[in-house]
DNA sequence: TTATTTCCTACTTAATTGATATGGTTTTAG
DNA sequence: CTAAAACCATATCAATTAAGTAGGAAATAA
């Protein structure tokens, strides 16, 4: 039940593109130093959220990626859905049609509600909302 | 994201234990075929389970397993627990400490809150749940 | 034109997982 | 006593995933 490396580097890149909008493009190579992870695999992981359109690239010398939209705008869903795949805790719900075993469907029942928690927690969350956790991380941990 | 065979398994045993008692113990032999499970693969598990106490077990001719406890007095979270281990969705979450990284810190927050999701749906059903679900499942849909 | 940067394809390496298999020992009902 | 079961330890083997590497093509600001 574990987040790939891919979907939590991306919310990384994201957040550290958005830490540093000046209007500049930022370098993968200044984001990788910032973040130590590869550069090159940063590319691949980017090279996917670009494609999704949420990060813009600007090609050549001095080039680099800005964020698309505001971060209010993005779902940590979003990111984590385009780089992980589906996050469902079971290939069977990825389909309408149920398996042959009945069983199995009880169980279904189950890892649906899982599935549907967890959606609930990543598509209320934006990328905004971690940036305002960064000020006064303390505070989100009274509950 | 995914919930491995070990825990789906797991609680597939447990529900096939729990749809057969007569009081007579259950022979995995019987689980594996009704499952269509390996023999060999589903004594790895119960093993587990076993050891956890979640079964019985009944050695020599005639044996086999025996839930140990009422349907409502095992939670999901415990039978994925003892399976899967941890179900958090970064390792980060298992420790006290926090890593060095700050970055890492605000997404610890956003990995806090899906594990308690999570946590929240696992902890609160039970195998007698799961039961129930099983003669009306239709029902359960209707949300 | 040149250095910088994105973009693209393919390769690698290690570890893990899923599922099963091999080959027993021990317990116990009948 | 015998067969049926749990128990136990290892081994296998393919597939997948994780995490990167390598090397170069295309675009572009300076």
């Amino acid at each position: 039940m574990k987040i790939s490396t891919r979907g939590r580097y991306a919310l990384r890149l994201m957040l550290d593109l958005a830490n540093n909008q000046t209007g500049e493009p930022v370098k993968l190579k200044d984001v990788a130093r910032r973040q130590g992870i590869s550069e090159k695999y940063l590319e691949q992981i980017i090279a996917v959220l670009n494609k999704g359109g949420l990060v813009r690239s600007i090609r050549g010398a001095q080039g680099g990626y800005l964020i698309a939209r505001d971060p209010s705008e993005y779902t940590v869903g979003m990111i984590l859905r385009l780089t992980e795949g589906s996050l469902t805790p079971v290939e069977c719900l990825e389909s309408d049609t149920c398996c042959e075993r009945e069983t199995d469907c009880v169980t279904r029942i189950l890892w649906k509600k899982v599935a549907d928690a967890v959606s609930q927690v990543i598509d209320s969350t934006t990328l905004q909302d971690l940036l305002d956790w960064q000020g006064n991380e303390g505070d989100n941990y009274v509950i």
